[in-house]
DNA sequence: CAGAATCCAAATTGATACTG
DNA sequence: CAGTATCAATTTGGATTCTG
């Protein structure tokens, strides 16, 4: 299994809690600090400064400070973070898919 | 964003730490208990008995007591485990090619 | 606005020992 | 072999307060 130890690096950052629900906020163009705070429900401001510092370290969002006023700081995906994106839609579109079926599966298992 | 709940079902599923790892294991069939514990390297047993107790009740894996001597407990992939399987692939092959440049852009991050 | 810093509660996890 | 149970240690995360 030499490709094991890749695995568990992707890990790191898709596995991360908010990371993958960042990207994808990301994904049709720049947003705000306070618009992804926001739209991500149940983030907190620290989580959401942690997340974004991780993905920006890893390269794959850009964050630029805006000078107008008032100024502001914009996040977006670099070219890396929407190869990312794409790579994992599949997995969004199997969730949509299979969700009701894993929730059945839950129930099932739970009455047991 | 109407689908940002499936996004983080999903993630309640891959985002755990291991539980990839363990479908990735599982991708050419069924293996033992003891395999897959000594094939992933780190994982306690108790995060092996936690992880496919997760995946077993939502329907991934499944879990059958061999009764031969001496007896042992098999696990492998159900059919909606293969197509989760399937779905994660893009982000396995999207690490192999990117984690290198993961590293670099971490270590020119670090360096300053 | 976009964070940093601090404090504290809660959830994770590893190590270890035990069992059918 | 394939777990379960328990405990301790670490991590994580939220709430709050403060700042350029």
């Amino acid at each position: 299994m030499q490709d094991a130890c890749e695995a568990r690096e992707v890990l790191g950052i898709v596995g991360d809690k908010w990371a993958l629900l960042v990207v994808r906020m990301l994904k049709d163009g720049p947003r705000r600090f306070t618009e992804l705070k926001r739209s991500i429900d149940g983030i907190s401001q620290r989580m959401l400064t942690a997340t974004l510092r991780d993905l920006e370290r890893d390269g794959i969002v850009i964050r630029t400070v805006v000078e107008v006023m008032p100024p502001h700081v914009s996040y977006e995906l670099t070219t890396m973070g929407r190869t990312l994106r794409e790579a994992t839609a599949p997995l969004l579109e199997w969730s949509i898919e299979h969700l009701p079926h894993i929730a059945t599966a839950r129930a099932e298992y739970d009455d047991r």
